[in-house]
DNA sequence: CGCACCACAATTTTT
DNA sequence: TTGTGGTGCG
């Protein structure tokens, strides 16, 4: 029973703790407070998740569990008491109680972009201790625990990571070595299956012996060649992104001391987006809170969109069963969005019929309606919004204050042509990755096989790149010596004299051999970045480009030459110079982590790709059916849940106005087809929306004959904006009365120019200038910001 | 062995 | 339409 004086202490010290906490709201305060035990955040799109995060682990370094236990000091007395109550820092250390350290803190995100966020806002607000507390992603986590004891699971700490496309040629090596048809076993699907088997926890001879059981001869098959991947990774030393999380939890299942070791550690585990994940980062996330039993995890069910890659929106759904004692909160208030664009959120969301029921609700105002505009093509689509993106630089906007967002990567083009037509800088997120570029993957390859020889994969893919005249009939004769001798190729390289099939390349293939083994040496004694020195210079990889000399071999050697940049960052920043923290460090690496939020340019990307960013414009395009929803989600509830679940994602992103468009007929993949407005933009209600959608034209009616109604109504289409569709003539920006060509100018960031030739674009200017040797092209607009005259 | 040409297929993808 | 992978020729 508690006295009157621990009641009254105890209230005084959660008041005083609070008052860290008042910029928060109620809800938000409540979920930081709540150290103890199981909780489930719903944190709603934009409800300030990430600030509950931060302070939540804030609170825990400086009080501790004081804000969420009965327990007070046994000295505890009055006076301590009136002490509580005064406030000030000398009450504030008093009411700290059980402090936890950094390091017992484990945070984990999706992205490397959500795990620096973290990162760089704890160390703003607490400094250097920051730097204790992991804050990382799943594979990353994963790879930390690994590399301590990586030798119980038969790998060596030095093992490497295979990111998916490496995965990926390995299984195409694969299915050629077992005569295996691309065609009935997809790589892509195949690929997929064995994710799925893991994520299930089965390795391979436990796969086997489930399809042997319901003898299904496909299963069998693909059983098999999980187990020759899983083969041919080992002997590598290899393990791809599923396997970092796999071998994780074997590791902590199998091991009861390395499982209790992590336990002891982690007090308090965090789990960010916890509606992806899958069911194998279920088992970890549950096996690393198991000692303690202090597990948060935040998420929104009405986010997951990522169930083709095994995320399951169960793990949220059965959160509250799995944790008898969990305590919920929910974080409804949005912070981001516009009424009218929360409302149009809410509406189409409720269609959904699986999720947890949630309403967000904001203090702004109703801002301006959605618009809907409905297009005669992409082309008109892709003109439309390039000229509404216009009109709000026009305004005074950013080009990077405008998002474009679309659901499949095929759609860009358009948007690019009109872009660049108008002039408007934009920058496409997603495509192809700096490090997924032949001549990057080459190095990177190099980089692997020095650490790794035993690496047949890499090694494949180098032995004749540069070419050193080691052909493919070779490189696969010295593939099935390897299999035969069961010793990696590389071995068979440094033996090759004593083949006879080998005879006629022996000398090429020992000098490749040598090659790496001098490399290695050297990579003993160096660090990575003169690794990367030598090793260019050993192997003339950019030396040959540069003799090319065409335009796209230059940017492969600029591209190569990059890398050192990336050798040489990642050396500062993690204080490690060890080659295989470098190279764990690229394969975790994702194009979003290169997404720079201040450079001035308009964004485009797919709706995946949105997901924890907001633009104070969106554009939500291509809302067609069999578009968006895919034609693979119509008939198909469970799809259709996730595509609207999307659609959800993509509407929140907005801050201040948000566009949809459909187009009336298009061309994709070559093919002109005309499919009906979305269902999504009718799930709207009417008062959050203007339209210029032909009245006998739509969804509910399904009616025909458009043509003519539809050219009625376009007249009273809603125009973006003005100035509208702004003419080369439009009156010019106020920018370019202040320049002319010749003028010499200082530009804050390129120094002195001139300014050779200006020529208008999209009611701005492009400019010409040149810098020293250098001639840049701008947009006056955006570059007046940066430069004067003189 | 290297390059050029043609058939073919193509959601989404935090790592 | 675009990119990729396989085949055939020099």
């Amino acid at each position: 029973m508690m006295t009157a004086f621990e009641k009254q202490y105890l209230e005084a010290r959660k008041e005083l703790i609070e008052s860290d906490f008042l910029a928060l709201n109620p809800m938000q305060r409540q979920a930081v407070l709540a150290t103890e035990g199981a909780l489930l955040i719903l944190a709603g799109a934009g409800s300030g998740k990430t600030t509950v995060l931060i302070n939540r682990i804030a609170n825990l370094l400086r009080y501790g569990r004081a804000g969420d236990c009965e327990e007070i000091p046994e000295d505890a007395d009055e006076a301590q008491l009136a002490l509580l109550r005064q406030g000030g820092e000398e009450a504030k250390r008093l009411a700290a109680w059980d402090r936890v350290e950094p390091w017992r803190i484990l945070a984990i995100t999706f992205t490397n972009k959500a795990a620096g966020e973290i990162k760089a806002r704890l160390e703003s607000m607490l400094g250097e201790t920051a730097e204790d507390i992991w804050a990382c992603t799943f594979h990353s986590a994963c790879v930390r625990i690994l590399r301590r004891d990586a030798e119980r699971l038969g790998y060596t700490d030095s093992f490497t990571i295979y990111d998916s496309s490496d995965s990926l040629s390995l299984l195409k090596h694969i299915l050629k070595d077992m005569d295996l048809d691309e065609k009935t076993y997809a790589p892509r699907s195949i690929l997929s299956e064995m994710g799925r088997a893991k994520d299930e926890g089965l390795s391979a001879p436990q796969y086997l012996e489930a399809a042997a059981k319901i003898s299904d001869l496909r299963r069998r098959r693909i059983g098999e060649i999980y187990a020759e991947y899983s083969r041919r990774c080992f002997t590598a030393n290899a393990m791809d992104f599923d396997d970092l999380i796999y071998n994780t939890v074997r590791l902590l299942e199998e091991n009861a001391d390395v499982l209790d070791h992590w336990q002891r550690r982690f007090r308090y585990v965090l789990i960010d987006e916890y509606q992806d994940t899958n069911r194998l980062q279920y088992r970890l996330s549950s096996l690393l809170a198991g000692g303690w039993g202090n597990i948060c995890v935040v998420g929104d069910d009405d986010q997951s969109i990522y169930k083709f890659r095994g995320a399951t929106i169960e793990n949220i759904l059965s959160f509250e069963s799995q944790y008898k004692n969990c305590r919920v909160i929910r974080l409804e208030q949005n912070y981001r969005s516009t009424s009218h664009i929360l409302d149009a959120a809410n509406a189409v969301i409720a269609n959904n019929v699986r999720r947890k029921g949630k309403e967000l609700w904001t203090s702004k105002g109703g801002g301006e309606l959605l618009t809907h505009y409905f297009a005669d093509d992409e082309r008109d689509e892709a003109q439309y919004v390039a000229s509404a993106i216009m009109a709000g630089y026009g305004r005074g906007a950013n080009w990077r204050d405008h998002a474009v967002l679309y659901r499949m990567n095929a759609q860009s083009n358009q948007f690019e042509y009109a872009f660049k037509r108008s002039g408007i800088p934009y920058r496409i997120i997603g495509g192809t990755r700096f490090f997924d570029r032949a001549e990057v993957k080459d190095i990177l390859a190099y980089l692997s096989l020095i650490s790794t020889p035993a690496d047949d994969l890499r090694l494949t893919r180098v032995i004749n790149s540069p070419p050193r005249g080691i052909g493919a009939r070779t490189v696969e004769i010295v593939g099935e010596l390897a299999a035969q001798q069961n010793l990696p190729m590389f071995e068979i390289l440094r033996r090759a004299e004593s083949f006879p099939e080998l005879q006629r390349a022996a000398m090429k293939l020992r000098l490749f051999a040598n090659l790496i083994l001098e490399l290695r040496d050297f990579a003993a004694a160096h660090t990575p970045d003169e690794l990367l020195d030598e090793l260019l210079d050993k192997t003339g990889y950019v030396r040959l480009l540069e003799e090319k000399n065409t335009t796209e071999d230059t940017a492969r050697a600029e591209n190569v030459r990059e890398i050192k940049t990336s050798i040489l960052t990642y050396m500062k920043e993690s204080g490690d110079v060890t080659l295989e923290g470098y190279l764990a460090n690229v394969a975790l690496y994702t194009d979003m982590d290169n997404y720079d939020a201040d450079a001035d340019a308009v964004v485009l990307m797919t709706m995946h790709s949105a997901k924890g960013l907001e633009f104070p414009t969106v554009f939500i395009v291509g809302l067609e059916e069999t578009i968006f929803p895919g034609t693979r989600a119509i008939g198909e509830p469970e799809e259709m849940e996730e595509e609207r679940r999307l659609c959800y994602v993509a509407i929140t992103r907005a801050k201040e106005k948000l566009y949809l468009t459909s187009a009336h007929q298009r061309m994709l993949f070559g093919r002109t087809t005309a499919n009906r407005v979305s269902r999504f933009v009718f799930e709207i209600p009417e008062e959050h929306i203007e339209k210029n959608i032909p009245r006998h034209y739509g969804f509910e009616s399904g009616a025909r004959e458009p043509v003519a109604a539809f050219a009625a109504a376009k007249k009273e289409a809603p125009v973006p904006r003005a100035p509208a569709y702004p003419a080369p003539s439009a009156p010019k920006p106020a920018a370019a009365v202040s320049f002319a060509v010749g003028d010499k100018v200082r530009h804050k960031a390129f120094g002195t120019g001139e300014i050779l030739k200006m020529t208008p674009m999209g009611g701005d200017f492009l400019v010409e200038i040149r810098f020293g040797e250098i001639v840049k092209k701008l947009m006056l607009r955006a570059a007046a910001q940066h430069m004067q005259k003189g």
